[in-house]
DNA sequence: CGTACAATCTCCAGCGACTAGAGGTTCAAG
DNA sequence: CTTGAACCTCTAGTCGCTGGAGATTGTACG
């Protein structure tokens, strides 16, 4: 298999080019080999640690945590419970965004049952607005 | 009721004196009167403006909506429609979101299952990752 | 009235994870 | 050898704040 250029690479991967050079800058992938003219080539290695990459920003994490996993995958010998540990902590933050768009989503709605789609005078999706005692739930802020 | 320096408006609605500045920057917020020193005074309108503003945050609408939302909220003679379209349109989001957060959540409940808590060399988290044919669902990028 | 000090002011930079554009260079096909 | 797509670097912008520096103002107390 001959070397890649970062376009060849990203349609491999389906990683966008100025993603790729990000990654670089930031230390996720290795800065490769140069052409004369400074064009970067990449290998086999490349593809795989991208793929990685890029499944893992899919599942959502961090790339703080991605580094860490990285690191982790290159030292096989290792007990992976530092990996599960990541795995939990992202599942947690999953599931507590999960559960607060969850309200989120049940205030939007009796919003919207609750309008009568007349005038904004009367309207109660204003009125829930300004107002947050009129709210079914507490929420905190998302995101 | 008096005037209100911005620490006091901000302890009121509990929105950070940085932010209210900031909405005031971008416009969300009317700039208020000044004293001869150039301090910020607010009244009871702002209260209130600000009230809408963090609740509809805390609801997830984005700036651009919420800039909508008062427009409309100041037309009271005006079908309440256009509010209505604009807080489906979230709701729909949520919803996405909601759903490509359980897609999630499945899937890193599986890896963290499968896990046999060895060593890294055989560790499903890190194999997962490195290869997304060995993923139950499809999923797109979070977020 | 003077002083101390908390609160306020403006301006600028940073977060996370990219994305886009300008302006210039290199590669590869014909 | 020419053309033009792909590449290069560098900078700035996205969103919604948040924090800090360094200067000024408001207010409570003696």
């Amino acid at each position: 298999m001959t070397d890649l250029s970062i376009g060849e690479l990203s349609r491999r991967v389906a990683v966008k080019v100025p993603t790729i050079r990000y990654y670089e800058q930031i230390g996720l992938l290795p800065a490769p080999p140069r052409t004369e003219g400074r064009q970067r080539r990449y290998g086999a290695g490349d593809v795989s640690r991208l793929s990685f990459i890029r499944h893992a920003r899919e599942l959502g994490f961090e790339v703080e945590a991605i580094r860490e996993l990285l690191s982790l995958s290159a030292r096989p010998e290792q007990p992976c419970e530092p990996a599960d540990r990541i795995v939990l902590r992202h599942l947690e933050g999953v599931e507590r965004r999960i559960a607060q768009l969850a309200l989120l989503r049940s205030e939007l709605r009796h919003m919207l049952e609750d309008c009568r789609h007349g005038q904004v005078g009367e309207c109660r999706i204003i009125q829930v607005l300004a107002d947050h005692d009129q709210c079914r739930h507490e929420h905190g802020r998302v995101e």
